[in-house]
DNA sequence: TTCGATACGCACCAAAAGGAGAGTGTTGCA
DNA sequence: TGCAACACTCTCCTTTTGGTGCGTATCGAA
């Protein structure tokens, strides 16, 4: 899982120089990670995966409580990294639907450990919150 | 998976009625997703994880790129959500390491998987910008 | 004739994220 | 005397995020 760190580390290790290319696939990692780890790219991956191809305004109902403007963002960013197709039926009125891509797909499928883990452990993180501010102010 | 969702549906379905206690733990769940699914939280996870317990400084150095503000931040959210143990050692100059709990190391398996996505599909990522790129341009 | 449907774009604004740099408190060492 | 060490905190500033509301194109239906 972390070999490029390790890779890195080592390399380090040896000669105190961490050779450019390393280090631009490092950064490459990190702004895609920093990219695709927001909350409203989980939650349109989320919907996408759940009920296949979706258009514009049906996507917004699913995913719920998100502007017009960060779903056309959102959604524009996703189709910019390859993780969804837009298709636009000109048609009047129009008519735009977004799916999935394999890249897409695959993502999906590794966040979903991330969904299991805030299902599973929601009340412990309540508790632990509260325990917090207990601590805090008693 | 998406017990949750599914459950709502269901009720939506039955009564067109959602009973205020899912829509408690759908949010939880989201506000949770979105607290978790943050960048720094992620890189400080993974710090965490791969070095057992570090302190403030060293912990800033191995994510890199990291304000101390941010950092300060990052760890107390992380901290009041149970994800690590803060321990201050009361000498003289300061002293305070940070550990991951069961929780954190819980969520940092489950995160694993979008690790080794970025490192698997960075380059299909790129390669998806840059077409994205030339069909807007040409 | 005007309204509604769809998928936006644009302008304006508030709030939050995030960075840079200076300050803090205590002790041991030079 | 004065600096270094650590883990912050505080202030000031810029950038990004996100919301609201209005405009737009076109056609069919009322």
């Amino acid at each position: 899982m972390h070999a490029i760190r390790e890779a890195m580390a080592a390399m380090h290790r040896r000669s105190e120089e961490i050779p450019p290319v390393s280090k631009a696939v490092e950064s490459l990692v990190r702004q895609v990670i920093a990219q695709v780890a927001d909350k409203w790219t989980m939650l349109v991956l989320e919907a996408l995966e759940e009920h296949g191809t979706l258009r514009f305004t049906e996507c917004g109902r699913i995913v719920g409580g998100i502007s017009q403007k960060m779903l056309t963002k959102t959604l524009r960013e996703m189709e910019r990294d390859g993780l969804v197709v837009r298709t636009v039926h000109p048609v009047i009125p129009p008519h735009v639907d977004y799916t999935l891509t394999e890249l897409g797909r695959e993502l999906s499928a590794a966040f979903c450990g991330v969904w299991t883990w805030a299902e599973t452990y929601h009340a412990e993180v309540s508790a632990a919150r509260r325990a917090f501010r207990e601590r805090e102010e008693g």
